[in-house]
DNA sequence: TCAAAAGTGTTGGACCTACACCCATGT
DNA sequence: ACATGGGTGTAGGTCCAACACTTTTGA
């Protein structure tokens, strides 16, 4: 835009205080999966996968766990923003970072009127982070009423979401309502309970569904994966996220031009030895033509 | 929560003047699918894809067109502030609505740090709307440079965006560049040059991604056609969103669990009148079990 | 020897692509 | 008559689910 005289008289006079303004926040919802080791020498450690909470030490909600986050600065970028704010609070580097949702109800922050900006971030860190405890998360999600008609349908969902370090077991109800009526549908996620802050419940539940839809036609997974691994760890991977059992032979096939093979091979392991593969990054070439 | 005495007393001391916050409005790309009349009286009226964008009348961005938005009232939520400026500024109701993406360059806005949470809505109104145009989209991207190694592939695509409405025609750029190194994948966009008011040329260009992905696995096209149609006007609707042409057969078949068959047909056409059909809003149940 | 995982082969069916072909209408 | 769109049928190929089967290791 070339500025105009008139334009710059504006600007010169413009004042935004008169306007009243939200405040903001930008909040990670940090995944990353882990090995359960298991007691038997023959069976492979479970995959699991984990959110990082932080501990809220001061009001509102002290005491109660929430996702990593701060309020944003005007001097950065929402993005920008977010990699400080994981770099200062939790140490946090060299992670997948995809922007969620924006949340922006009236009652979500008993202080004042507070949107949130919400991104997923991934990693494959095996270490404890500062200022927090990973949670391993059990979901399940069950139909609790359907009725349909021939001007729509409208589905009911009850999921609970179980979030657990061994200590502290953090129970969450949601009820999920999809409407359609005609052409329109609409969703409404509603929080029944939650022992977290805020409504941050909710971004993990976003955090989860994205993950799980980007798993089909995306090579998402791998950012939870270290740079060397076998075809069955990535598979556990999978069903971990997707919650159900994939046929072995099949899932190789599918995923093979997502891989490269390498020339080492797993041992000490009771079992027959297993090829190493790293992700293939130029798969998704043809997406782009 | 249970809100206890310290709680309480942290929320009666609280003042959040302390902190520097923010603007942040809602932002709406406005599509619709028109029909182009033609002058020969065999041929059916080609789709075209709209945008409705509203003219400004006072700086910044004086006499520039933009997508339609407002400040957030902080006593509504996004979506309802959203509604109600779409009902005041261009008088539109009953619409399909969905969050897209927040903005939050640090200078998108010459005023003062202005964020925004965009949406696509889509409607299959004929009319005209107050307060702006509706203009014709013309969207081209190519690929521009590509670069493979066995770390990863970077590509940059050019887009051109051309909006028109017969009196007026804006110019677009936009530069798209992947960088997938490694694991990590960045996506970049930029604006080479734009005719159009802040960013808003990239809020028309996710509402067109996400428009275009979200053909192949929802019914989100049918809140651009009219009540009842017939399947032509839907393939015409689904060649002008993706840019390609679509095979006759197929199409019928692969849509088939879409649509209801009305006992309706077309007449004065010039050619064989065509069935007449709604969409199918039992379709997706599958989805939800 | 054996339990566990690694890895390959095969078969039937579902679906998709491409094309050929016929139908019905208004001018 | 004919141009145009409406609509159906089908052959060939690809892909995928399901299952059976062999291989290799450490204890």
């Amino acid at each position: 835009m070339q500025i105009s005289n008139e334009e710059k008289k504006f600007l010169e006079l413009y004042s935004d205080s008169n306007y009243k303004k939200p405040s903001v926040t930008v909040d990670a919802v940090i995944l990353r999966m882990i090995d359960k080791e298991s007691d038997n020498y023959r069976k492979l450690p479970e995959k699991k996968l984990q959110v990082f909470l932080t501990h809220r030490n001061y009001p509102p909600f002290k005491d109660y766990y929430a996702a990593v986050g701060t309020f944003i600065d005007l001097n950065n970028t929402l993005e920008e923003t977010l990699d400080l704010c994981v770099l200062n609070k939790v140490s946090l580097t060299n992670f997948y970072k995809e922007q969620l949702f924006t949340f922006g109800d009236k009652q979500r922050d008993p202080r004042t009127r507070v949107l949130s900006v919400s991104y997923m971030l991934l990693t494959n860190r095996n270490e404890n982070l500062e200022n927090g405890k990973w949670f391993d998360i059990e979901i399940e999600e069950k139909k609790s009423t359907t009725e349909v008609s021939s001007e729509g349908y409208q589905v009911e969902k009850d999921i609970t979401i179980i979030l657990s370090n061994g200590e502290k077991v953090l129970n969450n109800q949601l009820k999920l309502k999809i409407k359609s009526s005609g052409i329109k549908m609409e969703k409404e996620l509603e929080i029944l309970s939650s022992e977290l802050a805020f409504d941050h419940i909710k971004l993990i539940y976003y955090a989860l569904e994205r993950l799980k839809n980007k798993l089909e036609y995306t090579d998402i997974a791998f950012n939870l994966l270290p740079d060397k691994f076998t075809l069955t760890e990535l598979k556990n991977c999978y069903e971990e996220i997707l919650g159900t059992k994939l046929l072995d032979a099949n899932f190789r096939r599918k995923t093979a031009d997502l891989v490269c093979p390498l020339n080492e091979y797993t041992s000490d392991k009771g079992h027959r030895p297993s090829q190493l593969f790293k992700h293939n990054p130029n798969w998704d070439r043809k997406i782009n033509y």
